[in-house]
DNA sequence: GGCCAGGACACCA
DNA sequence: TGGTGTCATGGC
């Protein structure tokens, strides 16, 4: 076990301090911003959560019963809002009807048959929503990859590996160091 | 005013 | 498998 991955975590902590992600009231919240952050600012995820939210429509079942048209309208401020609308109703559907006796990389399958639902959006669920021990990887882990430990991978599941690797396997872990990730990526924008 | 955000996918060679 | 275009709003 790599120390200088699990180092430099408690020195981030040490830094920034807990981070208590995801932001998120229920489970299903987490699955909706996963998908809603998809490229995407935080600001601008807030705003559509919060017309959700406003509505009253925070729930698979509002989710499912709203026109596409009024979805679209609701979420409008996350970007990409039609793509969005389409695949939270996608998602809404496979959640509703997802079997958590499954084991964590079975369940990883399950979501990545999603149409929408990529590998950083698997992982965001399993991790802040389904407490599974998975690591997340985003654009961020690979700048601070290459900047902390002058590494660079090819394969979304390198860096997972890597990272799951030389750590604890410990869920709390993989969650706060993600977010403290990101914290420290947007406090240093462009450090290459 | 331009750049980019807590990606994913289709299409092409 | 590798490269490129597309999706779209709002912050900085």
């Amino acid at each position: 076990m790599n120390r200088q991955v699990f180092d430099l975590y408690t020195e981030l902590y040490s830094k920034y301090g807990p981070q208590h992600w995801w932001p998120a009231e229920t489970e299903y919240e987490v699955v909706v911003g996963a998908i809603l952050t998809q490229n995407t600012n935080w600001k601008n995820v807030e705003r559509a959560i919060t017309n959700l939210k406003k509505e009253q429509c925070l729930t698979p079942e509002k989710i499912l019963s709203l026109s596409k048209e009024k979805l679209e309208e609701l979420i409008r401020p996350s970007g990409f809002f039609r793509q969005k609308a389409e695949r939270l109703k996608k998602i809404t559907k496979a959640w509703l009807n997802i079997d958590r006796k499954l084991d964590t990389m079975e369940l990883r399958n399950y979501l990545l048959n999603i149409k929408g639902v990529g590998k950083e959006t698997a992982d965001s669920i399993l991790l802040y929503a389904l407490n599974k021990p998975i690591f997340v990887i985003d654009n961020y882990t690979r700048r601070l990859t290459k900047h902390f430990f002058n590494l660079e991978f090819k394969e979304y599941d390198q860096y997972r590996e890597y990272f799951e690797s030389n750590l604890p396997r410990d869920i709390e872990i993989y969650k706060e160091y993600h977010a403290l990730i990101v914290v420290w990526a947007k406090e240093n924008k462009y450090p290459k």
